[in-house]
DNA sequence: CTATATGCAAATTCTTTGCAAATCG
DNA sequence: CGATTTGCAAAGAATTTGCATATAG
C-alpha cells in the first residue's frame, strides 16, 4: 500500500497538479479501513469539513485507480466500491452478505491462463475473475440463521 | 444448465404464472452463449419480433436469478450482466474479434479456489471466470490486417 | 499569467416503480 | 371471473459532463 508522499509524487510525475482537493481526497482514501463507495467517501469528506464536489471525488477516484493506488471492486448489489491497492494481483473475494473484501496473494490465475492458452491457442488479453462467497464471520452468522430458517 | 421445461416447472412450483413474455424471455436467455445485459437481451427480443417491455425483462431476469437459472455477474465497467447458471465447470473464452468460442474443461479453477479458501477463510459458493482474447485464426488475421484496417 | 482542476447542476445511463389494462388459470 | 403480469413512462440511483471560476506552478 502506497503512502501519501509517494502518491503525490506519482501525480506530479504524470504532469498533473497537486491540488488541495486531491490532497484531501488522497488523505481520506488512505484512512479507509475497508472497501468504500464514492458516495461514502464524499460523506466522510463532508463530515470532516471538506467541501469537495461529487464530480471531483469521482474524478480523483478514477485517477487513483489509474495510478494504482486503488482497485475497483464490485459489490454483489452492483455498487462500485474501492479498496486500497498494493494487495497482490488485484483479485478479491467479496462477501455476499456483509461486503467484506479479502485479497488472495500468490494467486495462480496466470498459471490458469497459461494452461488455457496451451489448450485453446487463444491469445488471452485480459480476464475477469469474480468469486462469490461468505467471509468467515458471515459463515457463522448464516449458520445460526440458516438453522432457524431451514428448520421450517 | 437447466432446460426450458424444467424452468417452466420451477416457475409453476413457485405458484407463479407461465405467461407468454416469461416463456419468450426464458427461451431467449437459454439461447445466449455468453454473458449479456438486460438491454442486450431486450434488443435481441425486439430483433426477434418479441415486443417485451424493459420492465418485464428486468423483472423476469430477477426471477430467473432467484430460480437459479441465471447468475448475476458484473462486467468490469460496472454493468450488470447475466450468465446461465451451472456453467461453473465449463468455462470458455470468447474471441473479441470473430466471436469464436472455445471451452477449456479440466481447468484448475478449483485449485485456485482451494488456495483462496485457505488464504482468506471465505466460503466460496461460486465463481465466474471470463477470458478475453483472440482465437488462433484472428491472431494471424489481425497481424496481417494491422496495417490495413479491417478487411472484413 | 496560463492552463489545469474545481464545483455546480444538468445530463446520461441503468434500473425500478405506479397503475390501468391484458392475461393466466 | 379474480388475482397476477404486463407495458408504458415517469421516478430513482449512480455517475459523467459542460462551463465559468478558482488556483497551481
Amino acid at each position: 500500500m502506497l503512502a501519501e508522499p509517494e502518491i503525490i509524487a506519482r501525480i506530479q510525475e504524470r504532469g498533473l497538479r497537486v491540488t488541495r482537493p486531491r490532497r484531501q481526497i488522497v488523505r481520506a482514501v488512505l484512512s479507509q479501513t475497508g472497501p468504500f463507495s464514492a458516495e461514502e467517501l464524499l460523506v466522510r469528506l463532508h463530515g470532516n469539513g471538506i467541501a469537495a464536489g461529487r464530480a471531483t471525488v469521482f474524478r480523483t477516484l478514477d485517477l487513483l485507480v489509474e495510478l494504482g493506488v486503488l482497485d475497483r471492486v464490485h459489490h454483489p448489489s452492483g455498487l462500485h466500491r474501492y479498496v486500497l491497492a498494493g494487495l497482490d494481483h488485484g483479485h478479491y473475494v467479496v462477501c455476499s452478505r456483509c461486503g467484506a473484501v479479502a485479497d488472495f496473494n500468490g494467486c495462480n490465475v496466470d498459471d490458469l491462463i497459461a494452461a488455457v492458452v496451451a489448450q485453446t491457442g487463444f491469445r488471452i488479453d485480459g480476464h475477469w475473475l469474480e468469486l462469490f462467497g461468505l467471509c468467515a464471520v458471515c459463515q457463522n452468522d448464516t449458520a445460526a440463521n440458516c438453522s432457524a430458517a431451514a428448520a421450517g
